[in-house]
DNA sequence: AAAATTGTAATTGTGTCAATTACACACATT
DNA sequence: AATGTGTGTAATTGACACAATTACAATTTT
């Protein structure tokens, strides 16, 4: 049940927002460092500023900002901003409704599986992008500039 | 994000089997409540088969069965016998080893994704087709002849 | 022997995501 | 003001995965 590259590539360019703190970044240089193209980069700068997280800067020397503390921005959010789709997928055309488990399996399973993907939602709501980009600069020894 | 419908169909149809116990049922038969082609659940079946849940019965009258109780069949046993994909998926080609952040951002991801996915599986791991079964049958109002 | 059913391979259809192209719009610098 | 730089978004194309479909060999029951 494969998720599209969205939701890692997005925090993978937030990442880099936040190390470069104040700095504004470029969806070229994003989409160099992420090996993908700069309009990809741009469409996913999109649903990110629509939900608050960053703001970008139009004109020679703009590009991309955070417009939120890095600690305040939770990967499920990130989650949420970039990734539309359902989790599961039922049935792609309706199962019979003239037999019985046909009739209720949707609704039968539908709470297991919300419970299942609300389980995943809580471990993305304990981390954020200032720890993903702490530890990537602790690898990389060297110190953000606060 | 197109994930695939395996695992909510192989729930469906080992539902069918648990409340049909002891009577094989055609993969026809199956095929017509799920709304798909009894060659998809053939292969389906044949996942569930390797993994030890279900055998086949050949021939006039035969069809598929449990071949275990279907308390002792968990929805993660399921959802591993015929959904091989990650769940996560990565950057579709990888990131730039040059920038530091390319080069650490998967392996710093990784432990938290891991533990997303844990916790979807932990909660797949509480539910079993008896489960399911008798909550359609419930809803049904019928009874499952043991 | 004949009919029924599974198991599997091969082909086709469909849909989604990502890559790419194109271009209008906004800002900054001169 | 004029020009260059960069974003925002739409449209097209390519690649790929899943499901539907077709076909047929193998096996079992009647």
């Amino acid at each position: 049940m494969p998720t599209s590259t969205r939701f890692v590539v997005a925090v993978h360019t937030l990442a880099i927002l936040a190390i470069n703190e104040g700095r504004p970044v470029r969806s070229e240089d994003l989409a160099f460092s992420a090996n993908t193209n700069p309009t990809v980069i741009r469409s996913l700068l999109s649903g990110l500023a629509d939900a608050g997280f960053t703001t970008a800067q139009l004109g020679a020397g703009g590009g991309a900002l955070l417009a939120r503390k890095p600690s305040h921005i939770a990967l499920l959010d990130v989650y949420r901003a970039v990734e539309d789709s359902e989790l599961f997928s039922m049935h792609r055309s309706p199962p019979n409704s003239v037999c019985v488990v046909g009739r209720n399996i949707q609704n039968v399973l539908r709470p297991t599986l919300d419970k299942a993907q609300a389980a995943l939602e809580a471990e993305l709501a304990c981390v954020t992008v200032a720890d993903i980009a702490a530890e990537i600069a602790q690898r990389g020894d060297f110190r953000i500039p606060s």
